[in-house]
DNA sequence: CCTTGATATCAAGTTCACTTTAGGTTGAAT
DNA sequence: ATTCAACCTAAAGTGAACTTGATATCAAGG
């Protein structure tokens, strides 16, 4: 416990529950800010801390670490995030878990009308729909939405 | 166009839709097999296919490599799977799919609780649920079910 | 025979999000 | 003054799932 409102180190892991080399290393990707003491230890305003719980939470919608920081760095000179910076951000992650849901409902939907084909048919399966050439065409592969596909199959020039 | 079954790299790429250096990967994994011509060029049967379209299904589950292998492994005399086997297998994935879908609707229903509260509240949130020493009790974490959950938050001994 | 395109091997590189290691410094308490 | 936990940096390591690069061989048409 420190006398004023700058925090440790070791409060800010304690705290937010980050390792402090994850601190660390969300302060060179710019996604956090420290100031430095006299002897050139970290010292963190309490907002840091916001920031860290932000940071979770959207790593755990999904987003990646580079998204993430886009998302911080709209906010208007580097600040807190707000109540109505909260609901716009909330209402992009909405969305994506929207997608998510869907598309694991579609895939889940597909699986059944499959254990009733016999399936991985090289031509019909939309979940397999491995991209034969002979099958190009086919409408499979709308059952796997871009969230969820892995790889892109036929990437020929 | 070769004149009788054995399908070359070259085949099994365009007819996959994976990379040859994928298909070479998956061979040094033990997920797939291939026979050699006399030159020492990979000759596959074709159900190296209908393999390959399974290991792709499976992986847009959501399946890790060596969990694709445990169940290609489960298949007695490493053939290709029957509509039983796919049937037990399926229901494997479906239940993944189902908990998927059920974490990301709770994280959905969490999100909108949270633009209500102008949330990421370090001591509430379920979304950002960060650990806080001070809130470790909290039942936040129950809206955060593991196979969504990125981090876990206090691993100190 | 020669050329060309498809394959082969093996090691090393890639990306992401960190962690680990090694070795040195700080700062608060005794 | 001493101690020792907490902190610092830079660089390298991790793991998943492949890809890339370098270099060499194969197979088939002309």
């Amino acid at each position: 416990m420190n006398t004023h409102d700058l925090l440790t180190m070791g409060e800010v892991t304690r705290r937010s529950g980050y390792a402090a080399s994850a601190v660390r290393y969300y302060e060179t990707q710019g996604l956090i800010q420290a100031q430095r003491s006299a002897g050139g230890q970290r010292t963190f305003e309490r907002s840091v801390l916001r920031r860290l719980a932000f940071i979770r939470a959207a790593a755990n919608v999904g987003l990646s670490l580079d998204e993430i920081k886009a998302e911080l760095d709209c906010l208007p000179g580097d600040r807190t995030p707000t109540k109505a910076d909260w609901a716009r951000m909330s209402k992009h992650w909405r969305r994506r878990l929207e997608e998510q849901i869907h598309a694991l409902e579609r895939l889940r939907d597909n699986l059944d009308s499959c254990i009733g084909c016999g399936c991985l048919s090289l031509q019909r399966c939309g979940i397999s729909n491995p991209g034969d050439a002979a099958a190009a065409q086919s409408t499979g592969a709308a059952y796997l939405p871009k969230v969820l596909r892995r790889d892109p199959p036929r990437r020929r020039p």
